[in-house]
DNA sequence: AATCTACCCAACCGCAGCGGG
DNA sequence: GCCCGCTGCGGTTGGGTAGAT
């Protein structure tokens, strides 16, 4: 059963390419050009596989590899790809000239994944951990649990213009603007839903637990990240996103019926969603209907306004 | 200085998709 | 339509190394 393996493992090197492998390889594509990864070993002179020829070739070999750090562009990108089209690392390796897939997956499992988790975002949905949006969700509204973030938004109390500025609210948002600098020049709209970030002092990292202000943690809201960036992967991209699904369950402010909503635009039109609402907002602050806006992170981003 | 730990990244493995026969 | 071989992709592993103790 199963298929015949694609070399004869008895007879190939394994493990780190030598300087004499990759000269041979090199040499043998500059003069033959990239063609039939499993004889190339045997053409080449190689005692290796196929496929290994093939990764080292284009992982490490290739001319036109960029090498050195990712840039905050590169950054954003990756995490606006990875939006759209998931662990498609191909996908995402094709919009960034010089980057291998694999190198891009290396350097989200090891960099951006772990900032998005310590921000309390799912780096596979690009959403709040569930535990955490639900569970505020239950403390500060009474709207009925759904799988839609559209669905479970409800209009929120607003924070005063001089909650903004707390203390523990700068924590959690230095943390955020720290971790991404890059998160600064988005326009998108997003949709609204609760989302708590907590510093709990105990050495920065981001807690996903519910909290209050007489306990000193911060609780602070951010935007959900809204359906898929719009961007030209030149291939089709899933199911209607549910972008499509907002243009009846828009939460900005006319849609809410809220008063002055500002003049940032929505995609339906109207006007931003009110974010940056926090569950520590006084019933004062609630009936303000200010509409802070603090961030808004849609994958790509977190926009202070 | 030695040991331990965490992290990074190159490389491997297995599977899916595609095309030719 | 089916089978087979090849390529490409994504998940995972393991060696090397830097930093901490």
């Amino acid at each position: 059963m199963g298929r015949s393996p694609c070399c004869e493992k008895q007879h190939t090197n394994k493990g780190a390419w030598s300087k004499e492998e990759d000269d041979r390889l090199i040499k043998y594509i500059k003069d033959n050009g990239e063609g039939c990864w499993r004889s190339l070993p045997k053409a080449a002179g190689l005692a290796r596989c196929g496929k290994s020829c093939r990764l080292r070739w284009i992982n490490y070999l290739r001319p036109d590899l960029k090498r050195g750090n990712f840039t905050p562009d590169e950054d954003e990108l990756i995490i606006n790809l990875h939006t759209s089209v998931g662990n498609k690392w191909s996908l995402i390796a094709q919009k960034l000239p010089g980057r291998t897939d694999n190198e891009i997956k290396n350097y989200w499992n090891t960099h951006i994944k772990r900032k998005l988790q310590s921000c309390g975002i799912d780096p596979s949905t690009h959403r709040p951990f569930k535990r955490m949006a639900d569970t505020v969700a239950g403390a500060s509204t009474s709207s009925t649990t759904t799988a839609s973030p559209a669905a479970t938004a409800t209009p929120l109390p607003s924070v005063p213009a001089g909650n903004e500025n707390s203390s523990s609210s700068s924590i959690s948002r230095n943390k955020i603007k720290s971790e991404f600098p890059l998160f600064s020049t988005t326009t998108s709209p997003s949709l609204k839903q609760k989302f708590v970030v907590t510093d709990s002092g105990n050495g920065g990292g981001v807690e996903d637990s519910v909290s209050n202000t007489s306990s000193g943690v911060t609780v602070e809201e951010i935007a959900y990240p809204p359906p898929p960036p719009q961007i030209n992967l030149e291939l089709s991209l899933a199911p209607p996103s549910s972008s499509q699904q907002l243009q009846n369950g828009c939460l900005c402010r006319q849609t809410l019926g809220l008063q002055n909503g500002g003049n940032h635009p929505c995609r339906c039109n109207n006007t931003i969603p009110i974010v940056g609402v926090s569950n520590v907002a006084s019933s004062s602050a609630a009936t303000t209907g200010a509409g802070y806006c603090y961030f808004k992170y849609f994958g790509a981003g977190i926009l202070k306004f």
